[in-house]
DNA sequence: TCTGGGGTCCTAGGACCC
DNA sequence: TCTGGGGTCCTAGGACCC
């Protein structure tokens, strides 16, 4: 199968309406303004040259590199050039497509050439897009997702049960997909650094640090197993959220809660349009310095009432009796499941 | 350096039931 | 004295991804 991962997409989709920015440091994160709190979405090729890096704060971004363009992220923009570049790929002959997220996508295939069909969506892409994409060929979903690194930008790159070992086996367990900073600190904690080290791990080792479910999962990882069919069976979602971070915390009882009010609004929002009905408040809260909290409460009866969503998650935080200023809030709607489950 | 906003899945532990 | 066994539901929180 093949992974196709857009590069850069937020930028090179702004460069497509501002192509005087071209060759320019170029970052899209927040409101576009590098003095505000947020973080960087996608740093263009040039900015990353700089050390900017997408999840970096906007005013680091800023430090390293003061001559970049800052622009604010536009989500209806990005959203139809994704929608775009996936009914590219659908278009392919035979093609099964499993969307990842709005720049990337698993596509199912039959061939006896996957490098040629690689090229043939690369060019299908941009001709229809105007926009460049790297491939990855693996005969798993992990192997191809990581392949697509070693393609980038506008390249290829094969990764199967072969050259596995031999391209990634010295490399540190963090390469993998799935595996962070946390969950390497604790395979480190039993001597596993790389990932030939995580693939031959002794099966009990890995069950008795992650359990009897993620041990053995994250020794598949390390072989690069794991699914080898690409599903395209229509995604659902289970919830949705809306957050915001203040520019200054808050402090002002009236402040919080009409901030609340305001999320909870736009949650039951999504919810309507979704048809499905709110079970389970999650409410997230931030307070400065650095501490975040998650309280959930399922709700007597479902319900579209978002004054109700609103007064569940104030009680919530009312629970935590907690009177710091407060950074960030969050209000998240666990839908009713659909008919017949996930 | 000092943190977005959207998500998903897994685990642990307590309450409760038979 | 010193403690079954199985199951479900619920909440809190960890970890990861784009």
């Amino acid at each position: 199968m093949l992974h196709v991962d857009m590069d850069q997409f937020l930028a090179a989709v702004e460069l497509l309406r501002r192509p005087e920015l071209r060759g320019m440091p170029v970052v899209v994160g927040g409101r576009g303004d590098p003095t505000e709190r947020g973080v960087v979405s996608t740093a263009s090729y040039e900015a990353r040259e700089f050390g900017v890096r997408s999840g970096m704060p906007l005013r680091t971004a800023l430090k390293r590199c003061p001559d970049a363009v800052f622009l604010p992220v536009d989500f209806p923009v990005y959203e139809a050039a994704s929608e775009r570049v996936m009914a590219t790929l659908r278009a392919h002959p035979g093609a099964v497509v499993e969307v990842l997220g709005w720049d990337e996508a698993f596509v199912g295939v039959e061939t006896d050439d996957p490098v040629a069909t690689a090229h043939a969506l690369r060019a299908e892409v941009l001709a229809a897009t105007d926009l460049h994409c790297s491939v990855g060929v693996g005969d798993t979903l992990v192997r191809a997702k990581i392949a697509t690194d070693f393609g980038k930008p506008q390249g290829t790159f094969m990764l199967t049960r072969d050259n596995w070992l031999e391209v990634m086996g010295d490399r540190p367990t963090t390469a993998l997909w799935g595996v962070g900073k946390r969950i390497a600190a604790r395979l480190s904690a039993v001597g596993i650094e790389t990932v030939a080290q995580l693939a031959s791990a002794p099966e009990d080792v890995l069950v008795g640090g992650f359990g009897p479910s993620m041990g053995p999962h994250y020794g598949r990882l390390g072989r690069g197993g794991g699914r080898s069919t690409v599903d395209d069976t229509p995604w659902v979602a289970r919830a949705h959220g809306h957050e915001r971070t203040f520019q200054t915390d808050l402090v002002d009882v009236a402040e919080v809660e009409a901030a609340v009010h305001d999320l909870a609004a736009a949650v039951v929002a999504d919810l309507r349009r979704e048809g499905r009905a709110c079970q389970r408040v999650h409410l997230k809260v931030r307070f400065a310095p650095f501490f975040t909290f998650t309280r959930i409460r399922k709700l007597t009866e479902p319900t579209y009432d978002a004054s109700v969503v609103a007064a569940t998650a104030l009680d919530l935080l009312r629970g935590l009796d907690d009177d710091r200023p407060i950074r960030l809030l969050g209000v998240r709607g666990e839908m009713v499941p659909p008919e017949g489950g996930y």
